[in-house]
DNA sequence: CTCGCGATTGGTAACGTTACCAACATAGCG
DNA sequence: CGCTATGTTGGTAACGTTACCAATCGCGAG
């Protein structure tokens, strides 16, 4: 025989017993107490207390129209910080609205992100809340969620039209980039994400307007727009530095690519490397940016906040205050100079 | 009228009608379909696909002996990126064996802590992994957890023997002081946690022990235990450095003061506060960490791998295969001298 | 051609909960 | 004191699913 390792759950017929009453009147002091004698519901919460019973959620949200209170919220990578804060902000407006949330992570992989999507379908989830990985919409339109809303963060769905909290990229990426012309560069390398990651594209769109506005040459040798992580960000930048013509700045379109490039910049500098000291644009902050090398900008947001946000407008359509078309919040971002 | 937004979930009923057939069989086809022929199989298929049938998870773990999926996961903090990692290790291997993760954060709350809790459990969670914070074992006693199995991660809560996975809080500490002894320093100051959390604790004493025994003195003056944040920890390295006697090399017990120092640091640098420029060991990996203007020797360690391990241990419990006495796994930490 | 056996299918009940209705008690009012 | 309004309590059914059992079907062996 196996070592006792605590009882089965018991059921709110076994309080009800124990106190004497029906399973109603247990149901009725639980939610509240309505219509229920004070000396009942004493009795029912001692018996409660003493067999240490938890209403069964799963169950209750069986009947119809009762919300699970769950909320299914799938990013794409809980390794940086960055979704981290996102996830917290999350999990702070649901908290405060009594919801629990599922986590998924997708790794940016369609596939997984359908499984997840699905799974979350599954489990009655109240809503969704998506930094959406996969360009193709099939799995996240209105047929295939039933009543479930969605809210997108981050990116959009091309051809998807839901509500949405997003960064000012475009206008971020423009100011950054503008603020190292202004400072008398024109050859300004580019380090980001492949261009079917939508921050990636905005992003860089920002960046190609300001080079155009005035009259900066965009040099594909020195755009690279493939790294997803540190390591391939730091072998991007290797190779830019080490051209005849090498970049005299940088604009990096997020975090990852950031700390790749200040590596590969850190060890020139550490290793004696001939060659120059770029300035550097980071769309996102990180930690320690005064401490570096070589001045850095850094395009700040609040990624929490993105977070607080993107719940809150999940919420505003859960209560059904929210009008019936799409919204998008767009987030402005900071620059802050080294 | 609202605007349309999608139906609700189709049930099984439905699609059982749709394909001609009895739910049961509906029933089968999904869990594998073994005794249902070919062409019924296909019929049910595509009467799913069509009406974007999902099963009801919840529903489903109603009936009696059948797990809910779902892995109860408390952490302190999301913001701070090693829990992103943790929860993303925990996540996978979740993952890995069908299973989702109910994420809560909680803030070093002890009630937050406990409501956590009673909630995983009403939602019927299959397991629970927790980052305490609690120095009370109450509400996580078998008697209220009933057969819920429960892992601690990076902590332990005193009076509770279950399984629990940590790092090398003292030894890491120990050699990390004792590198600093080794170069010669004998005033080193102190930055961690308040003494209730399990691996401020543990990392003290590792600190502690190795000053001891070369003979070095602890002063408490140069000893700070009470940041919980970025900026009480550059606070708290302010008033040291401002002593008449500032210590020449810093111990910093995790991320989250070690950053704050660093600022600190890099501040007095900048603006050219005379002073020591103190070496600096950290407990916990910080990006970007060989960048910085002062020497910084890292202790390392996966927090993700620590996830994982939390994960397996739980899994090793829910298919019995564990053996009844509670495990404790200690991950070794690595030291990366600068 | 019939019997028997395995494969396939469906009906029923139960999981834990709560909405709804009915029953009963009590107090207030004329 | 009887009648109604109100407060309190319990019984029943239903939510969506699947385990169990019973029924039916098809096929091969005798």
């Amino acid at each position: 025989m196996s070592t006792f390792r605590g009882a089965r759950q018991p059921t709110i017929k076994e309080v009800a017993s124990r106190a004497g009453v029906s399973p109603m009147t247990v149901s009725r002091t639980l939610a509240g107490g309505r219509n229920v004698r004070p000396d009942v519901q004493e009795r029912v919460m001692a018996a409660v207390k003493e067999l240490g019973y938890y209403r069964n959620e799963n169950a209750r949200s069986l009947r119809p129209g009762q919300p699970s209170g769950l909320i299914g919220v799938a990013i794409t990578n809980l390794a940086n910080p960055y979704y981290g804060n996102f996830a917290l902000g999350v999990e702070e407006v649901a908290a405060e609205h009594g919801r629990r949330i599922l986590l998924g992570n997708t790794g940016e992989d369609d596939a997984r992100e359908r499984q997840l999507v699905s799974d979350f379908i599954g489990r009655q989830v109240d809503g969704l809340i998506l930094v959406p990985t996969s360009g193709d919409a099939a799995h996240l339109r209105p047929e295939r969620l039933g009543d479930v809303p969605l809210v997108l963060a981050s990116r959009r769905v091309p051809g998807l039209d839901v509500d949405t909290v997003l960064l000012d990229d475009v206008g971020g990426a423009y100011r950054g980039t503008v603020s190292l012309l202004d400072a008398g560069h024109t050859r300004i390398g580019f380090l980001g994400n492949r261009s079917s990651v939508f921050t990636g594209e905005r992003r860089y769109k920002g960046y190609e307007r300001a080079m155009l506005e005035r009259g900066a040459p965009v040099d594909l040798s020195i755009v690279a727009r493939d790294q997803q992580d540190v390591d391939a960000a730091s072998r991007a930048a290797k190779a830019m530095f080490d051209l005849a013509d090498p970049p005299t700045a940088i604009f990096s379109a997020n975090n990852r690519n950031t700390i790749g490039a200040m590596r590969e910049i850190g060890r020139r500098i550490r290793e004696g490397v001939a060659g120059p000291r770029p300035a550097v644009v980071s769309f996102d902050d990180f930690e320690l940016s005064e401490l570096m090398p070589v001045p850095v900008t850094v395009i700040d947001h609040d990624a929490r906040l993105l977070g607080r946000e993107a719940a809150t407008l999940l919420f505003s359509r859960l209560d059904g205050s929210a009008a019936d078309e799409p919204r998008t919040v767009e987030l402005p971002v900071s620059i802050e100079f080294p």
